[in-house]
RNA sequence: GGGCGUUUAGCUCAGUUGGUUAGAGCGUCUCGUUUACACCGAGAAGGUCGGGGGUUCGAGCCCCUCAACGCCCACCA
């Protein structure tokens, strides 16, 4: 009787914050109390928009798996926690629920500073939230090293980033179209735009009678801004048009005055081959405005939306309409006027703003821009081509300052988007966020500097104007894109722009995961801000992972319906089961399906580890834990294999938690733990404990095996195994165990063969007393003859569950159930059971299989062109596997003659 | 219009550089309450690896091609 009390099943609700709370204080999740060499994972900041979703469970699951890996291995392991404020969600989420609460205009009504307050708490509220549930969760983070994208620390950061940029010429004002989203009163960057198919009307038509050319557009109402027509060069439909200008008036406050004009661009094959430019109202035609500024001959530019959506005075007839209002005045008016020549439905895509919804309007307007192109002074190269650089060569061609992204396709598509990137558009109208760094002077009227000073960038409020010497200063009133400030998440976190150790030590971070959906709006920005404030890449290893999706392959989402929260999940079955599921399955890049059926299974995984700890534990007296490998006395066949399965499972478990192959580890792990420990050598153990000689030989195996496979288990399912730990050592945490490599032992193929062999008679005669429904307390006898399974038949015994295993030289008389078992054959004693016709069918079959096999094997092995260029083992192995099988048709044949 | 991914058992997925007769979990069927576990055990059924072609001694894996589904990008005015 063992002196310890379990219960039958694992509840870990009575566990898991205790556990938690005993990490914490232990003070191992802080690397200071760590030796090694660093290893370093930043989280990646959870929003601050809500709670934690079923993404963040697979994310946490991912990265502390792995540092709970490397920690245990030896590393001093970094894995540094911290939230987001993100800027535009969350307001556009406060603003939402502000709404609903009836405040309609919240920032007219409410105004700055109460806006940003209530922001403010309700951030707050959500950040606390997701740092207990981060908690819920496992993550083994360094608290003491908790960083928020909106705190002092980062916001110096962020200041600092900005003010070199700005020196550097890299950051600048200026006037040019942007995204803006109406509804949301602010620009966003590319890559917060969603492109959405639609169908719309094409209207083709002319500018008026006088106009030669006939164009097509889906926003004819833009076209009272337009100021030029584009051909192809090469078009001669239009050649003889090139550099001629000709007015028009659509009703505009002034005639229109297109200058027809030549753009590689244009495809002459599309519509009419013409494109009416607005420089305003289209990124590309904007493009054609700077083209034709540059070669000298300008194209004028005319915005005819303004930012409330409104057509602007300069629309002049349809000024004060809203955008559909005048495309509809606009095309009854070119009806009227003969000038509409076709209307027909296309599809094609429009912009979407990712939080507010609307479609995005291309507006022309001054703001804050960084130059990805421009040379950076002193460096010789662009922003551009850092980031090119970390991905390829390395930085500088030092190939210890490379990232390499797993799985390897993302490589391509980040280059890709390199060579397409245009300048970051880095302000936003919105109010929650870092504001810009910026200071206008105000010395004379209308915020103008009498001596007409540039904008003072400045972390604080500058003295004085070094023009006019006034102290009256203005700060911009725009805020920072988000992703400004989360793009020196790897550096800002460790006390940049001081050189600290911190920086010194843990920079660059080891490894990083994220999901590909935020590959160009973080990864490319991170390896911007680090490669150009650091010279150093932010990471090493990135680990993109795929979306969690629904029974369905659904995306999970309020609209369906259809989401799970992960605190449920922890709530009804346990953080270790959640984190077993979610990890299980999942490949690089690939999305995976999350249900609770997959939770389930966890959770019966969980249990069975704490049923196979149980029985060890309670029933023996005293388990010593600690001991060397060849302290252990393996007696048997059953303690030699195991033995080596534990050091086969080690080497499968450390190579692919290395690899960070979660799943595969997880899997390997599984196996064991069920089907090698469980079902087999538990199962033998039982009898070897009840003999005198074996007894303490097996426990001191039962105990070591255990310890190992807890170790193991660790950093996927770190709760359950630290429970048990703590039942078996006290005087340690499994968190801060150094993990066991096995390497320098030796696999015992031997073993491993001959107890397959055992297990393959095993199964055969518990077949044979199923097909035959044998009764489980009948008593059957066993023979065996050859297969040399001689000294292993009490084992064979118990887990067959016969009474007498016998072997003897040749088949026994009588009524048997026979089969073929390697080497040698099984007869199972059935008197007046046996189906004889049956057993000689069964037996037919068996005889032809294995006459096809040898027959296949004997082709290959007589094909000289396999023999010759086929590796000698997979030839050897084969040659090895047709003996076998000619060994095993004699028996049958012997069987079938007697 | 470009690019990428996926397609293996009823369902969800493994399958590492091409090498024995393709695996697991869940589900299904049969049997079983022997003191670790009914959140269990034993056994069974179930696959021409999306179609076609090719390379090779040998292909689930490599090449070509087609198809279905999904995703990303793009300046279709």
């Amino acid at each position: 009787m063992g002196k310890l009390e379990m219960p039958k099943v694992y509840e870990a609700k009575n566990h898991e914050d205790q556990l938690y709370a005993a990490w914490a204080a232990s003070g191992f999740f802080n690397p200071d109390n760590l030796k090694g060499e660093p290893f370093t994972i930043m989280m990646p900041p959870p929003n601050v928009t809500g709670v934690l979703h079923l993404g963040h469970a697979l994310e946490n699951t991912l990265m502390d798996s792995m540092i709970r890996f490397q920690r245990m291995r030896g590393r001093k392991a970094l894995l540094l926690p911290g939230t987001d404020h993100a800027a535009l969600p969350t307001q556009a989420k406060v603003e939402k629920m502000l709404m609903e609460e009836g405040i309609l205009h919240p920032r007219q009504e409410l105004g700055r500073e109460k806006l940003v307050e209530k922001i403010r708490v309700f951030a707050e509220q959500s950040r606390t939230t997701i740092l207990s549930q981060i908690k819920k969760l496992g993550t083994s983070c360094d608290w003491s090293r908790l960083a928020y994208t909106f705190d002092e620390p980062r916001n110096r950061a962020v200041n600092e980033l900005f003010r070199r940029m700005y020196e550097d010429g890299l950051i600048y004002r200026g006037s040019r179209v942007v995204n803006w989203s109406v509804k949301g009163q602010s620009t966003s960057s590319d890559d917060e735009i969603e492109h959405v198919e639609r169908t719309t009307k094409l209207y083709t038509f002319r500018y008026s009678k006088d106009v030669p050319i006939t164009i097509a557009s889906t926003r004819p109402e833009t076209k009272l801004g337009d100021t030029a027509i584009a051909v192809h060069p090469d078009d001669v439909r239009y050649a003889s048009f090139i550099g001629q200008t000709f007015a028009a008036d659509v009703g505009a406050a002034s005639a229109l005055c297109l200058k027809v004009i030549a753009d590689e661009q244009v495809d002459p094959a599309f519509g009419t081959g013409a494109l009416g430019v607005t420089p305003a109202h289209s990124q590309i035609d904007f493009a054609m405005y700077e083209t034709q500024k540059a070669k000298g001959d300008p194209i004028g530019l005319i915005p005819v939306i303004g930012p409330d959506g409104k057509m602007t005075a300069q629309a002049g007839f349809y000024a004060g309409l809203s955008a559909e209002e005048a495309r509809e005045r606009f095309v009854s008016w070119l009806k009227e006027e003969g000038l509409l020549e076709k209307e027909e439905e296309i599809t094609h895509s429009v912009g979407i703003s990712d939080r507010y919804g609307d479609v995005i309007e291309a507006i022309p307007m001054t703001q804050w821009w960084l130059d990805v192109q421009k040379e950076i002074p002193g460096r010789g190269k662009s922003l551009r081509d850092l980031m090119r650089e970390a991905v390829t060569t390395g930085l500088n061609d030092d190939p210890s300052q490379k990232v390499t992204i797993t799985p390897d396709r993302f490589t391509k598509l980040y280059l890709d988007r390199i060579e397409h990137l245009r300048d970051w558009c880095l302000s936003r109208q919105i109010w929650w966020g870092h504001r810009i760094p910026v200071w206008y002077c105000q010395g004379g009227k209308n915020g103008v500097c009498l001596e007409g000073c540039k904008p003072q960038v400045a972390v604080g409020k500058p003295e004085r104007c070094p023009a006019c010497g006034t102290t009256k200063f203005e700060q911009d009133p725009d805020t920072l894109d988000t992703w400004f400030s989360s793009a020196s998440w790897t550096f800002s976190t460790l006390g940049w722009p001081e050189s600290t150790d911190d920086l010194r030590t843990y920079h660059p971070t080891s490894w990083m995961q994220m999901g590909y959906e935020i590959l160009y709006l973080w990864l490319m920005r991170m390896v911007l801000m680090s490669t150009y404030a650091l010279g150093e890449i932010p990471f090493r290893e990135v680990y993109i992972h795929g979306m969690l999706r629904d029974k369905d392959g659904r995306k999970f989402s309020k609209s369906l319906n259809n989401g799970i929260d992960p605190l449920d999940v922890i709530e009804k079955y346990s953080a270790d089961a959640l984190r077993f599921a979610v990890v299980s399955g999942v490949s690089p890049g690939n999305d995976s399906r999350f249900y609770e059926e997959k939770v389930e299974a966890a959770q019966r995984l969980v249990n069975k580890l704490w049923n196979i700890s149980r029985y060890i534990l309670t029933s023996i007296d005293e388990p010593v834990h600690g001991r060397a490998f060849k302290e252990l006395e393996p007696k048997t066949l059953a303690d030699r294999w195991i033995l080596s399965r534990l050091v086969r499972l080690e080497e499968d478990v450390s190579a692919h938690m290395q690899a960070a192959e979660f799943s595969q580890a997880s899997e390997k792990l599984r196996e064991f733990t069920w089907s090698d420990f469980a079902d087999w050598y538990l199962e033998a153990s039982k009898t070897q404990r009840a003999q005198e000689l074996t007894k303490t030989s097996t426990d001191d195996i039962l105990v070591y095996v255990l310890e190992h496979l807890l170790t193991y288990w660790h950093p996927i399912m770190p709760f359950v195994t630290e429970q048990i730990w703590s039942s078996l050592c006290d005087d340690e945490l499994l968190l801060a165990h150094a993990w066991p490599s096995m390497r320098m032992i030796d696999l015992d193929l031997k073993a491993e063969a001959e107890m397959a062999h055992l297990q393959e008679a095993v199964s055969a005669i518990r077949n044979i007393r199923s097909q035959y429904a044998v009764a489980p307390k009948q008593k059957i006898r066993v023979v065996m003859v050859g297969g040399n399974l001689e000294g292993h038949a009490s084992v064979v015994e118990s887990l067959a569950g016969i009474e007498r295993l016998v072997f003897e030289a040749q088949a026994p008389q009588g009524e048997y159930a026979s089969v073929v078992v390697g080497d040698g054959q099984v007869f199972v004693s059935l008197e007046g059971l046996v189906d004889k016709q049956a057993e000689h069918a069964k037996l037919a079959r068996a005889q032809q299989e294995t006459e096809t096999y040898i027959q296949s094997l004997e082709a290959k092995l007589a094909n000289e062109a396999f023999t010759s260029k086929a590796p000698e083992q997979v030839v050897a192995t084969m040659r090895a596997n047709l003996d076998d099988a000619r060994q095993k048709l004699k028996l049958y044949v012997h069987h079938s003659e007697s």
